[in-house]
This record gives C-alpha cells, structure tokens and sequence, in this order.
DNA sequence: CTATAAATTCAATCGAACTGAACATGCAGA
DNA sequence: TCTGCATGTTCAGTTCGATTGAATTTATAG
C-alpha cells in the first residue's frame, strides 16, 4: 500500500474531484485515475461509485478516506521527530551514579518535560564502573558518573559539575569515627584517595555508609566526622566545622565515541542543568 | 516516505541486525541497507549507529521505529476495513421517513453495533419524496420510504415490509371525524387513495395530523376514527373496532441503480430487521 | 440531442528500487 | 595482536512499476 495513494485520496474526498485532486497534487488526471484503480484493486473493494460523473465516494471509500487520514498524520508524527528543530529527539538510555541523581534529576526532568516533548529518557542507576561499562557496550547512550581518573577507550567524559570536598566535623571535642561513603564506588574512591593525606582521619575508626542521606544524618547526629561534596553536605540540619579539601568531586557524562549522540554530549550536558560543560576524552 | 521501508525498520528493531531483517522479509541485504539510507536521508537524522557491527538504534532510531508501529498500526486498520469479511463496511448515509423511523430504528442499530462494528450509519429523517430525491442525486446512500406507486427513474425499491391497513373506529354510535395522516406524505397518499373508496370516511369531517403518535393518542381518547398501518395501531391503549381494508403501507428501501450499495441492499434490508427482502424496479 | 468537461484506457517512457558482485569493516578466536 | 569470518556498504545493471499524453468513453448541462 503507498501511502501517496492515500494522499491522493484525501485529496479527493477533500475537493470532491479527481481533476481538482490532480492539480493539487501536480498530477496528470490520468496517474490519479490510475491510483485509486490500483487501491481499489488492492483493497478488493469499491471505493468510488463510478454512474455518476464527478465519481462519488461509496460508503467504503469515506470510511477508508478517514482510516487514511489517521495513517497519514501518523506518518506526520513520525516526520517531526527528526528534522533540523529536533536534534535532541528519541528514546534514551540514560544511567545517573546514584550519589548525582538526587542533585541532577529533578532539574533535569523538569527541563526535559519543558524543552523536549518528544524525548523520552529510560533512566537507571548504578555504580559508576557499571554504569561506563555499559554505554561502552551500548546498553546505554549515556551515562553521568563520578570521575576517577580518565575516560575508558572509546569513551568520552564531558565534565558537568565540579564540587569541592569538605571535611564536616560536628562540634565539640571528642575525636569521632569517620563516616567514609563506600570506598568502592567513584565518590568513594576520590575521597580514598584524599585520606591518604590526613592521617588523622585515616587512621580514626571507620564506618562506611553507602547512602549520602544516611552519612547527613548521622553527622546531624553529632556520631561522626566526614568528607564529602559540598553540595550535597548543603542537605545537613545542624551546624558543623567545615575545612575545604583541595580535592574536587567531578561529576561527568559519558558517552561512546563516534556514537551519533556523543556529538550531542554538549546539549544534553546543557539539559542536565550545568551551565557550560567542558568536553574531554 | 515509504511505508515499506518503516516495514523494514520495524523488524530491525525486532530481530536487531539487518541480516535477520532482510531473511524474514525476503530481501537481499542491500537491499535493507539502502531502504535504511533513504530513510535516513529522508528523516535527516542517524537512525542508526554504525560504528558497531550489527549496527544499533540511536536514540531517534528507537522513537522512530515506535512512530513507525504506529504508522503500520494504522494502515493495518485501513486495510481491515475492506476485504471480503466486511462487505458492508464504511459510513452510510441514510435517510428514513419518520414515520418508519419509530418502527425500525432500535432493532437496526442494534444488529449494527452488535454485527458491524466497523459501519457507521449518519441518519436523517423526511418525507418520503424528498428522502428518495436525496437518493436520486446522491447526497444520500439509500433512505427508508413509504412506496407510492413505482421507484423514481434510477432508484430500487427493496420491499421491506408490507403492513395492512386497518379502519380503527373507537367503540360508541356517534359519527367521528376522522384523523387524516398528513396526506402530501408517503403514507397519507396511500391513506387518501384508499378514501376513495370509503364515501362514508371521504365526507366525514377531516382532522389532518403529521405524527402517527398524535392520532393513536386522539383514537384513544376516543375523539375519531382512522386508518393507519396495523403495526401503529398496535400502540393504541384503548380497544377499538378494526376493519381490515385491502391496502398496505409497503416500507421500501431505496438506492440508486449501479451504485455499488446498490448491490448490497438486500443485506442492508436483512439488517433492517426484516426477514426476507423482495427487490423490485 | 449536442457539446463539453471529466474520467478511463492504453502504449510508450521514465524512474525508482532491487539484485548480485566486489569491497569494507567490526568482532571473535587463536 | 593478528587473522578469518560474518555483516554491512557500495556500485552498476536490470527489472518492475508508475507516470505521461493521446485517444476514447461517458455523464451532465444547455
């Protein structure tokens, strides 16, 4: 079935004339005479009662009239997703480290729901290794991640935020346990790394967490010490001694090298609420 | 944009490589690839990653295919409407004659919805040479009239149903006026011609009435006499006296000669609930 | 009844899409 | 890392279908 038939019949119960449909349609009257035989023939049925001179559409021929208007705005719909004013179009797989989700999403499914009615984003968290694994293998386009150290092969990091760690102490004197976020995930591993140069809190008794929520509260509490990203220590109730660390937590969207959506990393970096995202492999 | 091509996209989608795409629906391999091209060319965008070897859907790739399930979806219905399994398919304007209206109207759209899902009735109701003029010229597809006489030139007459007439005359000794059903009408003209014969009800006084509702009501209270089909009478809540007269009132169908209704106006008859349909010219 | 406009038919032509072969390339196994 | 294979791409040739224009038919208006 083609769909230029149904566009020519459209035309036709629209003008209610074969020829008026042809000069419309730049046509000969002959290829629309032709058209509509071929439909018929196709469809085993009458669409047009023939006694009469203008053809008149049968019963059928409205009712198949219609069903084409249908198929053909489908056809429309289909058209608008791609097309120069919709670059950013689809149906994305989108993995976010869970420590970024709760400062990244709510932003960001706001602007989507705003600037992208056609884009659709499966979302799924992990950690940050899983997640890069599988926008290198393709399960994903594109995930946000906590940086450790350089991209993958083949993939590429597009910096989307940098928050500067800080050491959060309670008040008073006694000397606490540290609260250290899972040592094995990308955040916990940057702040690893950073112990390394205090032996203080290096060597203090350890409780590792592996909720942000759950280490917030308990440095509410007043049970322990830790080191986390600013933004997210901006969630706890009671005051605390801070001292900024020199080392950064850098959340960063990864995408696949050559992957046609990697060309749009900078967009979709833009989207996911930072203001000017800085590209490198 | 060709419906086939977003045929093969669909099952791309499905089976995930081209390979498998092209053996299922029975095409070379290039022949997959370069309907893709188009298609990408058309859309202006990557539907596909081929940066991998079974090339991936992009993002747009995914939301196209699902706009073109839809597409399909909906040539899909297009198609179901025609076949030999829906002979009476589409959108039927027809035309019914008040008076036959109250008679047929709730069986027919019954066995409709329940027998023709698909058909879809636009309904008007007028006097019977008007509704058959309708017919004439096409603005509609078939009208239920009273027969008067022979069917217009062009036009079948599809004998419904034939009711007797019945003289009603309420119990009592006073001579009544008698209640003429509007006599320019389809059924007042057999009425009149049937006066004729009847002196005694030609020179009675006349009340004339254009609703069959309106009579019965004033036969019940006893007010006149009248004629009318035996199927209206038998709304009547008081007993009368009845007289069987020679005439009927004939229910007719009416279409157009050639038309393609035309030759499925004995099933159309059938559906309007009456057992076996005699055609007549 | 005739003239005219509208639609159909048909043969010729044109173009789009498919095919098969040669070529390119990602991926798996050594 | 290298090699072979399976998968996809490209290209030229061909085939099939759709369009065209002319001739013909036919409904409708005058």
């Amino acid at each position: 079935m083609q769909n230029r038939d149904l566009r020519t019949l459209r035309e036709i119960a629209r003008l209610g004339s074969f020829r008026e449909a042809a000069e419309r349609l730049n046509m000969t009257l002959s290829a629309v005479s032709m058209q509509m035989k071929a439909l018929e023939a196709q469809l085993d049925g009458a669409l047009f009662d023939r006694s009469t001179r203008p053809p008149r559409l049968t019963p059928l021929g409205r009712r198949v009239a219609e069903a084409a208007d249908e198929v053909l705005a489908a056809e429309d719909r289909l058209r608008a997703l791609a097309g120069p004013e919709a670059p950013l179009a689809g149906r994305f797989r989108l993995g976010l480290v869970a420590s970024a989700s709760a400062r990244l999403l709510p932003d960001f499914l706001q602007s989507v729901a705003r600037d992208l009615p056609h884009t659709r984003f499966d979302l799924r968290t992990g950690l940050s290794e899983q997640l890069e694994g599988l926008v290198a293998e393709g399960a994903l386009d594109a995930a946000v991640v906590t940086a450790t150290g350089v991209a993958l092969g083949g993939g590429r990091h597009t910096l989307l935020a940098r928050d500067r760690l800080i050491l959060a102490v309670p008040p008073g004197e006694a000397p606490l346990p540290f609260l250290h976020f899972a040592p094995t995930t990308g955040i916990g591993r940057v702040i690893a790394a950073e112990l390394a140069h205090r032996p203080d809190l290096r060597d203090a008794p350890r409780i590792v967490l592996d909720h942000v929520e759950t280490i917030v509260a308990c440095l509410d509490a007043g049970v322990g010490r830790t080191v986390l990203p600013e933004i997210d220590l901006a969630r706890a109730r009671q005051p605390f001694d801070a001292t900024a660390l020199d080392a950064m937590r850098s959340l960063v969207l990864v995408t696949r090298i050559g992957t046609p959506l990697d060309a749009y990393a900078e967009r979709l970096a833009a989207l996911l609420g930072v203001r000017s995202a800085i590209s490198a492999t």
